[in-house]
DNA sequence: TTAGGGTTAG
């Protein structure tokens, strides 16, 4: 209708030179944001050969907010006077197109103007958000001096940029002066106040102000719930998180886009990924923001498949994945080591030209590293002109993870050379390459004084590194003192290294009272059930491994049974130990036959030691033939071309009698395989292993 | 005639 009227009213102006008409026309035009209407009644005025400042400023506004810069441009550069009215409308069109460096140039043509008009506070409302997007704090700070002298500094919209422009470039303290340094803060001062404490993990401080904002403010609009789902996301609180979904529902503020994702952000984030879905499944429109969030809350929540099922649906969908989404695609890869799907979006990267963003390359280091090609990680990371902290971090926890511990310590070396500093996360990896290389000392002087000095406070991470350091040189009476004399939250995954220590060094005393203690903390950890097992059945204590499994029958404790899995052509072949199920089982077992016989000529032997005590002798080297990863290991072998690498992924941790089987098999087919067992990397080459034998 | 705060990632 509203079309007909506008064109009704085109026809009327036909041979017109009504500036009224125009200007009626041209307003609308400017709400409606049509480019196609605007064009023509640019057309009209210039055959009119008659155009005046306000009418031209309306012509850039409606460009400006059509996204045509260049034509907004043009009608700028062709005014013969301008006023504050045609700069602002031109400088909120680069700030809204993404290039803030522009509104400062523009800034700097107007104070050439010769008709010098004073720049009011829609100018300085822009430039100050663009001062925030570019973290140009100087001159953030130069325009609120001027704001401050000039009076401008009293206007709402003023206040709040400035709120952000603090928060952005200096920090929340700054922040927070100006929002306490005037009367009369309205609603988005305190959305930008929580927002800011929020983006800085100060949770209670964000807390604290929406408390005040309950008394000072009445009514919550709908970005006050986006920073209120933002607290409980960071917060995990699930609790309040449902409270205020109820009360968005009651105001129905759910159909606003932003709020909808934060909704289901909030879910994922606090771990109920099914709400998520629910939440987003309820979403009367999704953009390419909501289904990046839910496929990011599946992720997050182990829901690994289902992610990458969400991208394929999203791109059938009609919504094209950006940057983020990318990255969430590639970070679900990397949980999989789905290397094969990796590829395939490394190929959509590079053809939609994301390969050009830090985050995606970040994560294509990420995938890589984890899914056990750390030579591809390492061509992105070497081709990387611009890295940032997390780009050093992953390439050096992908190498720690990878057993190349001389290369970690080298990279962060550089990383140090190009003065990026070092994080909590860069000194996980560094300790990791420390316990591979056997530096005991080096990795006591991380923790003990580099970490401290750079002021990063060792966590129970760096703490479990250093037993583990001390485990794999052999110090095991030092690793259980230093357990016992360090004050850090210790978990059952550091338990777990001095334990595993215990049985790969022989150490049996020690193991039994780490076993015990243990399982004083976790009364039914499996783990440590099959870790006391091991241990035993290598120190030939049969009773005891018969009182371990009749224990964990009482307690009904299982085993998770072993599963392997491996991607072949973009299919992925799951083998569970003693496995039948594969179409091609024949194939597998006679050429695992065949294999065995020709690595036991090189001097394997089955270690049946590993193997239950109450299962036969002659049966026992039969039950280590069918573990799920040589399963999986030999389909890849019949079914790839000769040369080409192995990748498999197994959900336990790997026996002794198939690593020391896949050495070997590796230096019979000439094959390099890549083994992520449950704990770390395992890449055999020439008959060795990455991980030196301790794992 | 022109302006502000908000959702996704490693």
């Amino acid at each position: 209708m509203l079309l007909i009227a506008l064109f009704i009213l085109l026809e009327s102006m036909r041979g017109l030179a009504s500036s009224q008409t125009s200007l009626s026309l041209l307003k609308i035009i400017s709400k409606t944001k049509n480019l196609r209407l605007g064009k023509s009644i640019h057309a009209k005025l210039i055959i009119s050969n008659f155009c005046d400042i306000i009418e031209s400023n309306y012509l850039i506004d409606i460009y400006a907010k059509c996204g045509h810069l260049t034509s907004a441009r043009q009608v700028f550069d062709l005014m013969p006077n301008r006023n504050v009215v045609s700069y602002s409308s031109l400088m909120a069109g680069y700030f809204h197109d993404g290039c803030p460096s522009e509104v400062l140039s523009v800034l700097k043509i107007m104070s050439f103007d010769e008709l010098w008009p004073r720049p009011n506070e829609f100018i300085f409302a822009t430039v100050l958000a663009s001062c925030s997007n570019m973290q140009a704090f100087k001159m953030g700070q130069q325009c609120h001096a001027y704001v401050l002298k000039s009076g401008l500094a009293f206007h709402s919209y003023i206040r709040n940029v400035l709120i952000h422009m603090y928060s952005t470039c200096s920090g929340v303290e700054d922040a927070l002066k100006v929002f306490h340094s005037m009367p009369g803060v309205d609603v988005i001062s305190f959305n930008s106040m929580i927002n800011s404490f929020l983006e800085h993990g100060r949770i209670w401080d964000a807390v604290e102000v929406l408390n005040n904002m309950v008394s000072d403010i009445s009514q919550w609009d709908h970005i006050t719930y986006v920073a209120v789902l933002g607290l409980c996301a960071d917060s995990e609180d699930s609790l309040l998180g449902r409270q205020v979904h109820c009360q968005i529902l009651n105001r129905r503020f759910e159909t606003n886009l932003f709020v909808g994702s934060a909704i289901v952000d909030m879910y994922g984030k606090c771990g109920d990924s099914s709400a998520a879905r629910s939440a987003f499944n309820e979403l009367s429109c999704r953009n390419v923001i909501s289904w990046t969030t839910i496929m990011a809350a599946c992720t997050q929540n182990a829901r690994l498949e289902e992610s990458l099922k969400l991208f394929v649906e999203m791109q059938v969908d009609g919504v094209q994945p950006n940057d983020l989404t990318y990255a969430v695609a590639l970070n679900t890869c990397a949980g999989l080591a789905a290397l094969s799907n990796g590829n395939s979006l490394n190929a959509h990267v590079e053809k939609s030209g994301y390969k050009a963003h830090l985050i995606v390359c970040n994560s294509l280091i990420n995938m890589y590293s984890k899914s056990g090609s750390i030579e591809d990680a390492q061509v992105i990371f070497v081709d990387l002109a611009c890295k940032d902290t997390i780009t050093w971090n992953c390439m050096i926890n992908g190498y720690s993870h990878n057993g190349l511990g001389r290369k970690a310590l080298e990279t962060f070396h550089d990383m140090l050379v190009e003065e990026v500093g070092p994080t909590y996360v860069t000194f996980i990896g560094v300790l990791l390459a420390c316990g591979h290389l056997g530096l005991v000392d080096e990795g006591f002087y991380y923790v003990n004084h580099l970490m401290r000095n750079l002021g990063i406070t060792p966590g129970v991470e760096h703490h479990t590194c250093i037993v583990g350091l001390l485990c794999r040189a052999g110090l095991l009476d030092e690793a259980d003192r230093y357990m016992r004399t360090t004050h850090s939250e210790w978990d059952l995954i550091s338990w777990r290294t001095l334990l595993s220590a215990c049985q790969t060094h022989r150490k049996f005393g020690l193991g039994k009272k780490v076993a015990d203690y243990i399982l004083q903390l976790y009364p039914n950890d499996v783990g440590t059930y099959i870790l006391m097992s091991n241990m035993y059945a290598k120190a030939n204590r049969w009773d005891a491994v018969v009182k371990i499994r009749r224990l964990m029958r009482e307690k009904s404790i299982k085993k998770e049974p072993g599963v392997s899995w491996i991607q072949v052509r973009n299919e992925l072949h799951v083998f569970a130990s003693e496995d039948n199920q594969h179409p091609l089982i024949d194939n597998i077992h006679k050429k695992l036959a065949e294999l065995l016989d020709e690595v036991k000529a090189i001097g394997y032997a089955p270690n049946t030691a590993s193997v239950l005590h109450d299962v036969e002798e002659e049966h026992k080297e039969g039950y280590l033939k069918f573990h799920s990863e040589k399963l999986a290991i030999v389909f890849g072998l019949i079914s790839t071309p000769s040369g080409a690498p192995i990748h498999v992924i197994k959900n336990l941790r790997m026996c002794d009698d198939c690593h020391i089987a896949i050495k070997l098999f590796s230096k019979v087919t000439n094959r390099k395989i890549v083994v992520r067992d449950v704990n770390r990397f395992h890449c055999f080459q020439d008959g060795l292993c990455s991980c030196d034998d301790y794992w």
